[in-house]
DNA sequence: GTCTATAACATGATAGAC
DNA sequence: GTCTATCATGTTATAGAC
């Protein structure tokens, strides 16, 4: 249940956002969106067409909200390398998985175009968002010269969205934070060359 | 619906299988199971207890096979690296996901001990077989003195199934490719220190 | 806007005939 | 072993009163 401030839709939503983080579309029922957002058959009804506009309502709004808190963590100071890791160790809910990269399991989400179309964007984004970086880091002599950006960036966020399957299966954040280790480990420039982890001071 | 040698519960346990791969535990149900393997719900409770019994069946012989499948591409001649690119090569039905790494994101597998069992102890037989030829790449001086077996096992599997992920949101294999391809290459020995892709042949 | 009633169908199983 | 009832409950709405 729901602060009393927020509007019916809003309560409607927010209790979607949670059950489809929680249980996908498939396991979400509007009787479960009712009860947990205090509102009754008729006013769900009312507000939305029926569980898959509510549905589309909550996907969008949790996807905006990964895409702002993705890019505060990778857009600001410091090394592509320093803001890479800044995303990779931003705080995270480990234990309860990716909001938006879940609904990749959901044959539901998948099948219809509309709901999957954020998910697609979001994901996309976030891999061409983390390849610019990557290519900065090039320019800037961090990473070598035959990096493939595209492809980090797609090694960047696929770790995550597979240290999150670690983690629920073991019921463990530890494999998570061990596969975000390993791959920082393997994106350090090697000493001796480039700015390791902060650029150079100003003269 | 399945060849006609096999035996009523093996066409039942594999009707679960793919329904579970397909649609997860939550969307599966005993009707659509019974279609699928071409068994009329009397036949099904004959030779289950129900749903749970027949699920807990066909995630044990998924894993069991996952594993066997894995073992093929690690266990094996070639360097560290080598087997290590084998694993991630190895011919995958991107599209479908991984059969194993879907469940975690299924609240009802996740909430009952004996159906999780096997996912945890599945990824982690993965990731602490990785480790161990990681190890045996830093041994040979195809790692640095440096890496963590552990994470970067962790890394490897971790991006395998973000890949699935990314490959899924986007509809096609291709981010998949390219972690794994972004993966490799940091992975690769540099030049110029031991066994790059190849043992050095006997003398 | 919110409520209750109703509906048509699906779910997950049990019972007992064959 | 397989089949057809049967059942209590849940799902996803629609209808119409308030």
């Amino acid at each position: 249940m729901y602060s009393g401030v927020m509007s019916t839709p809003d309560r409607l939503i927010e209790a979607t956002r949670d059950l489809l983080w929680e249980r996908g579309y498939v396991g979400t029922s509007p009787k479960a969106i009712q009860r947990l957002a205090g509102a009754g058959q008729g006013s769900m009804y009312h507000h939305f067409q029926g569980k898959q506009e509510l549905a589309l309502a909550a996907i969008v709004r949790t996807a905006a909200l990964l895409r702002e808190a993705a890019d505060q963590a990778l857009t600001g100071p410091g090394t592509a390398y320093g803001r890479i890791e800044a995303y990779l160790t931003r705080e995270r809910e480990v234990l309860r998985g990716c909001p938006v990269g879940r609904l990749t399991t959901d044959p539901d989400v998948m099948a219809d175009a509309r709901l999957r179309a954020p998910v697609d964007e979001t994901l996309g984004w976030l891999r061409g968002r983390i390849a610019e970086i990557v290519q900065e880091g090039v320019d800037a002599g961090e990473f070598g010269p035959d990096t493939v950006p595209d492809e980090i960036a797609a090694t960047v966020v696929a770790t995550v969205q597979g240290g999150y399957v670690l983690a629920r299966a073991s019921g463990s954040a530890a494999p998570f934070d061990a596969a975000v280790r390993g791959l920082l480990a393997l994106l350090a420039p090697p000493p001796g060359r480039a700015p390791a982890r902060r650029p150079s001071p100003p003269a």
